[in-house]
DNA sequence: TTTATACTGATTTTT
DNA sequence: TCAGTATAAA
C-alpha cells in the first residue's frame, strides 16, 4: 500500500466536514450519487474523497479517473488535492476533462478507428471549413443549409453518442435536401483521410473503440478502481455511455452534480443523466448536500423559491445558519442605459464603504447586454473587467499562427495548408486553390505535395506559380532549422519571413496592434513548452489561458450567467429580467417547456451566486436589433416567493401585490432620470465620491420619485382610453391585464406596456 | 484577385 | 444596431 512521505495524519482532511459531507468522502465502494446544491462545498468533497482514496492506499493514483468539463476545473481539483495530501500529485495521469482523457486513450488506440496515433485535432473553425467544401460538393443549397448549420447537426448526433451508421436513416430526409447522413458520412471520411478527429470525434471513437473491443475495454475496467465526475448534469449522452462503460469494471463510480444547476441543455447535455442515475446504476446510494456556506437565508429561500417551480427535479432543500440578512431586490427602470447608472451608482456606493470593486459581479443572459454597462463604466472610469467572451486562441491572428505551425510539423494539415497558403495575399486565389484539390484528390496526396507537383506542370501559371513555388521553398527552409535553434525563436522567424507580421503592421485597423500583441503573448505562450509538437497538443485541448499571471486587480465582474457557475460574489446584480430576454424568447420557441425550465435553472444560478446580495432588475423599454421594444417584467420576478423579496423603492415596500405590481413605483425614478441632463446623476455622484470621504450618500440623488407616477395597484386605465408614452408617442387602450395594458399606439403599432409607463392623454 | 458596398440575421460556450 | 458575409466592380 502507497503511504506518502509528508502526508497529513489518516483523516485529517476529514476534519471540519459535515456529516453528509464526510459520508459522501468516506462511501468510496459502489456508485454514488452526490447531489450538491449550490454553495454546499461540492469541491471539498470531491477533493478530500480523492485524498481519503489515495491516503488510505485503496488505490495508486494511476487507478483513479477524475473527470471535469472543464480544463479550469481539473486545475483547481489538481491543486486542491495536492494542497491536502502535501506536494505528492505529481501522479494523478487520468484526472482531466472528458476531452482530454478521451483523447489521451483514443492516441493509444487511434489505428482500431483508422486514425494514426498522431492524429491532429480540429477545433471548430477548421470543422466550419472543411463542411463548407463539403456542401459546396453536394451542390446543397449552402445559404438554407450553412457549414454553420450542419456543424451543430453533426454535434448533435455525436454528442448522442451516435455515428453515421447509427443514426436513424429515418433523419436524413429531414436535412440537407436528404443529404444530412450523406454529409456527416463525408465528413468522417475526410477526417480519417486527413488523420484527424473534431472534439465530438474523441468521446465517439472511445465509445466505438470499447464497444468493438472487449479486450480493450477490459484493460480499461482493470485499470480504473475508481471514477469520479464532477458536473455530472452536464453530461450528454455520449460521455454517459462512456462512463458506463468504463464503470462496468469496479462499479466504483462517484458522480457529484446538481440537477437544479444544469444549464447547458443546448449542447447536448442531458438532466436525464443525473434523474436516472439510481436506475442506471442499481444499488446506487444517494447522498444530499444542502447545507449552504455561501448565501443568506433570504437569497437562498429566494432562489428556492424560484426554483421549485420547475417540475422535474430530484429536490434538495437547501439551508443555512446564515439567517437574515438583505432580501433579495427587485428594481424596475426606464432603459438600459439608466439600469447601467443605476446599478453603477450602486457600485458605488458599495465602494464608498469601504468593499471592493472585485466584491461584485453583474450578470447578464446574453453578451450584447454588456454594452451599456461598459460604456457607463468607460465614461465615469469605473474599473472592470469582461469574464469570458471571444477566448485568446480562438482569435485569428493565433489561428493564422498555429496554421504555420502546424503544417510545419505536419505536411499533410491540409487545413492549415490552405489556411495559410495565402496569408498574407501572395496573390494565390480560390481558383488556383480549386486546381490544387482537384489534383491532390486525384493524386491522392496532400495539398503540400500536390503544390509541388503542380508548380512542376503548366496547371498553375504566373504569380500564382511563382508565388506557390516561393511558399514551398519557404516550408523546406523553415523545417530544415528546426532543432538547429529553440521553437520559439523559429515561430517568431516564420512570422516575419512568411510577411505575416508585416501584413499587420501596413493594416491600419484600430485593432492590429493588438493582434501584434497578441502574437508575442503567443511566443511567451510556446516558451512554456520545450517541443512545437508538444504546444501544439496541449493548445488543441487547452483553449483557454491562465490569465491570473500579476496582482489581482480590484475590478467589477461583467459576464454571463453561464459563465457564472461556480463563482460567487458578495454583491450579484442581475439585469434585464423581462419576458423575451430573460426567460429567452429563442430558448422558449425552440425547446418550449424544457427551454423554460432550464432558463428558470439559469436564474437559479444566477441569485445563488450572491453571498450577500442579490439585486434583480428590470428595464421597461429595451432596444432589440435596432428598434425600440416595451418590455414586461420575467414571469420569474413573480415565482420570487414575496417574503424574501423587496420591492427597491419606499413607496412599493408595503404593499401586497405581487412583486412586478410593487415595483411599478419605482418606474418614476428612472423615468424622471431619463430625462435629466447630459450630466448624470451618477457621474456627479462619482466626482463627489472621489473627493469627498465616503458620508451616507443622500438617496434621492439618483433622482428618486420626484414625481409619483400613477400608482401600482389595478389598472387606473379602461379599454378605449386614450394614452401617452414617452418612447412610442399616443395611442388607444386595447386591452387591459392587471397593470399589463395593450395599447394601439399611432405610431408604433400595437405593445404590450406597463400602465406606469404611460399617462392620460 | 482584391476591394468596396449591399445585405442578412442575430443566446447561452466548452473542448 | 452592427458584424460578418455575399456580390459586384476595379
Amino acid at each position: 500500500m502507497p503511504t506518502r512521505p509528508g502526508a497529513p495524519a489518516a483523516g485529517a482532511y476529514l476534519e471540519g466536514l459535515n456529516p453528509e459531507q464526510r459520508d459522501a468522502v468516506v462511501s468510496v465502494e459502489g456508485p454514488l450519487l452526490v447531489l450538491a446544491g449550490a454553495g454546499t462545498g461540492k469541491t471539498r468533497v470531491l477533493t478530500c474523497r480523492l485524498a481519503h482514496i489515495l491516503n488510505n492506499g485503496m488505490a495508486y493514483p494511476s487507478q483513479i479517473l477524475s473527470v471535469t468539463f472543464t480544463n479550469k476545473a481539473a486545475r483547481e481539483m489538481r491543486h486542491r488535492v495536492s494542497e491536502l495530501l502535501g506536494q505528492t500529485t505529481e501522479g494523478l495521469p487520468w484526472l482531466g476533462t472528458f476531452h482530454s482523457i478521451a483523447a489521451k486513450i483514443l492516441r493509444i488506440h487511434a489505428e482500431l478507428v483508422g486514425l494514426k496515433s498522431n492524429f491532429t485535432i480540429l477545433d471548430t473553425d477548421d470543422q466550419i471549413r472543411l463542411l463548407k467544401q463539403i456542401i459546396k460538393a453536394e451542390n446543397i443549397d449552402d445559404k438554407k443549409w450553412t457549414a454553420r448549420y450542419m456543424a451543430s447537426l453533426i454535434d448533435a448526433w455525436k454528442n448522442k453518442g451516435l455515428t453515421p451508421g447509427k443514426c436513424d436513416p429515418s433523419e436524413k430526409y429531414k436535412f440537407a435536401e436528404g443529404k444530412g447522413l450523406i454529409i456527416y458520412k463525408t465528413y468522417q471520411d475526410r477526417l480519417k483521410v486527413l488523420n484527424a478527429a473534431d472534439f465530438g470525434d474523441l468521446l465517439l471513437h472511445n465509445l466505438t473503440i470499447f464497444q468493438n473491443n472487449p479486450d480493450v475495454l477490459a484493460r480499461y475496467h482493470a485499470k480504473f478502481r475508481y471514477i469520479l465526475v464532477d458536473e455530472y448534469q452536464d453530461t450528454n449522452v455520449c460521455q454517459y455511455l462512456w462512463l458506463r462503460l468504463l464503470a462496468q469494471g469496479s462499479n466504483n463510480v462517484c458522480v457529484v452534480g446538481d440537477d437544479d444547476q444544469s444549464i447547458y441543455g443546448w449542447r447536448g447535455a442531458e438532466v436525464d443523466n443525473i434523474l436516472r442515475f439510481e436506475s442506471d446504476f442499481p444499488g446506487a446510494k444517494v447522498i444530499r448536500l444542502e447545507r449552504n456556506y455561501r448565501s443568506t437565508e433570504h437569497i437562498l429561500a429566494a432562489a428556492s423559491g424560484l426554483i421549485s417551480s420547475n417540475k422535474d427535479r430530484l429536490g434538495k432543500t437547501l439551508w443555512t445558519e446564515d439567517d437574515g440578512g438583505h432580501k433579495v431586490s427587485v428594481t424596475g427602470v426606464w432603459d438600459a442605459p439608466a439600469e447601467a447608472r443605476i446599478i453603477s451608482t450602486d457600485i458605488e456606493n458599495w465602494y464608498s464603504k469601504g468593499r471592493k470593486y472585485s466584491d461584485v459581479a453583474i450578470l447578464v443572459r446574453a453578451s450584447r447586454q454588456m454594452r451599456s454597462f461598459e460604456e457607463r463604466f468607460i465614461q465615469i472610469g469605473l474599473p472592470y473587467k469582461v469574464i469570458g467572451g471571444p477566448r485568446f486562441f480562438e482569435r485569428q491572428e493565433i489561428r493564422d499562427a498555429h496554421a504555420y505551425m502546424r503544417l510545419l510539423v505536419n505536411d499533410t494539415d491540409d487545413l492549415a495548408f490552405e489556411r495559410v497558403v495565402n496569408t498574407p495575399k501572395r496573390g494565390i486565389g480560390a481558383t488556383s486553390i480549386q486546381k490544387l484539390q482537384r489534383a491532390a484528390r486525384s493524386m491522392g496526396v496532400s495539398l503540400e505535395t500536390a503544390t509541388r507537383e503542380l508548380t512542376k506542370t503548366d496547371e498553375i501559371r504566373g504569380k500564382a506559380r511563382s508565388s506557390l513555388r516561393a511558399f514551398c521553398l519557404d516550408l523546406d527552409r523553415w523545417r530544415a532549422m528546426q532543432g538547429t535553434m529553440r521553437h520559439t525563436n523559429l515561430a517568431e522567424q516564420i512570422l516575419d519571413e512568411s510577411g505575416y507580421t508585416q501584413m499587420w503592421r501596413d493594416n491600419k485597423d484600430a485593432k492590429s496592434a493588438g493582434r501584434l500583441e497578441n502574437l508575442k503573448e503567443l511566443i511567451q505562450a510556446m516558451n512554456e513548452f520545450d517541443t512545437l509538437p508538444a504546444y501544439l497538443e496541449h493548445i488543441s485541448l487547452v483553449m483557454d489561458v491562465d490569465k491570473s499571471n500579476g496582482v489581482e486587480e480590484d475590478q467589477v465582474s461583467l459576464m454571463t450567467l453561464h459563465s457564472a457557475k461556480g463563482l460567487e460574489f458578495p454583491l450579484v446584480f442581475l439585469p434585464g429580467w423581462e419576458e423575451g430576454m430573460f426567460p429567452s424568447q429563442k430558448s422558449m420557441d425552440e425547446s418550449g417547456m424544457a427551454g423554460l425550465e432550464e432558463e428558470r435553472r439559469l436564474a437559479y444560478v444566477g441569485i445563488t451566486r450572491a453571498r450577500e446580495q442579490a439585486k434583480i432588475y428590470f428595464a421597461a423599454n429595451r432596444q432589440v436589433y435596432g428598434s425600440w421594444q416595451s418590455s414586461l417584467p420575467s414571469r420569474f420576478i413573480d415565482e420570487l416567493p414575496p417574503a424574501h423579496v423587496e420591492a427597491a423603492s419606499e413607496s412599493g415596500l408595503h404593499d401586497s401585490g405581487a412583486v412586478a405590481e410593487r415595483v411599478a413605483s419605482s418606474f418614476a425614478r428612472s423615468f424622471e432620470e431619463n430625462k435629466s441632463g447630459p450630466v448624470s446623476p451618477g457621474w456627479q455622484r462619482f466626482q463627489q465620491n472621489k473627493t469627498k470621504s465616503f458620508g451616507r450618500a443622500p438617496k434621492d440623488i439618483e433622482g428618486h420619485a420626484v414625481r409619483r407616477p400613477a400608482k401600482g395597484k389595478s389598472s387606473n386605465y379602461n379599454k378605449g382610453d386614450r394614452v401617452f408614452h414617452q418612447k412610442f408617442g399616443y395611442g388607444l387602450v386595447t386591452e387591459t391585464d392587471g397593470t399589463k395594458l395593450t395599447v394601439a399606439f399611432e405610431k408604433a403599432g400595437e405593445k404590450k406596456v406597463l400602465d406606469g409607463f404611460v399617462e392620460r392623454a
